[in-house]
DNA sequence: ACAACGTATGAACGATTGCTCAATCGTTCA
DNA sequence: TGAACGATTGAGCAATCGTTCATACGTTGT
């Protein structure tokens, strides 16, 4: 993303451990994969998008209903059902004036579960 | 987190849906709950964070072979290095002047592939 | 004791984020 | 057609974030 000139030297320490980062650097994914897959976290990392997602693993929910649900602003929920939709985690269908949101993605749940075992791990 | 006063008028709409938001209210995990891994994500939710967990899944790196490996200053990764830390996901092993870093949490690489998978699922 | 070096830390900054508010769009129904 | 209503959108704002810079800490070797 960003090109600007590389301002690090390289420290004396690591003179020894050359063949290990070059080997690291050899097994890493691409920077463009990376870099997606923090955009993609990023969007798990707001509890009012980790709330919708998980409402939304239980049942299809309009608007409305998830703002109630929420407490929240229609406005609030549809910005970010806004950056949701961007990441394709969820889809929406129309039904008259309502619209009806729903997952998009089954590994949404799957990562949710993932994220929970780290979580009670921390706490013991 | 705020508890400011709930200005949320329920709609009409949902008097029809009523019992769907009743029972997903109940599903729901606690607040605190969902809190937590929000936090969590947005850890994950950074692309220098996620080169550093990627690196330390495959070895044991001192902060300056980091810093080296991602063409960072020393600086910038040891403030990374540190929100890991207090997130649980790395731990630290001082030998000499040098501080290594290791991943401190198996379920990190698992969190990973399954981001993956929705990334490559979404490229097509 | 002092210099050198790897690391950590706090202030400061530009950038981004999540919400509110007001306005608008699209559909329904009288 | 126009009022009502659910949903969307854009501007604006406070708060947060990630980096840089300067500085301090801790260890090593002289």
């Amino acid at each position: 993303m960003s090109n600007k000139i590389p301002p690090i030297e390289r420290c004396d320490c690591d003179v020894i451990h050359e063949e290990i980062v070059r080997q690291v650097k050899k097994k890493m994914p691409p920077e463009e994969t990376l870099y997606d897959l923090a955009e993609l976290f990023k969007v798990f990392g707001d509890s009012t998008r980790i709330k919708i997602l998980w409402a939304l693993d239980e049942a299809e929910i309009c608007v409305c209903d998830i703002a109630y649900l929420l407490n929240m602003t229609q406005s609030a929920i549809s910005h970010q059902l806004r950056i949701l939709k961007n990441a394709n985690l969820v889809k929406s269908r129309k039904e008259g004036k309502v619209v009806f949101y729903s997952l998009n993605d089954e590994h949404v749940k799957q990562i949710f579960e993932q994220g929970l075992v780290h979580i009670s791990e921390e706490n013991s």
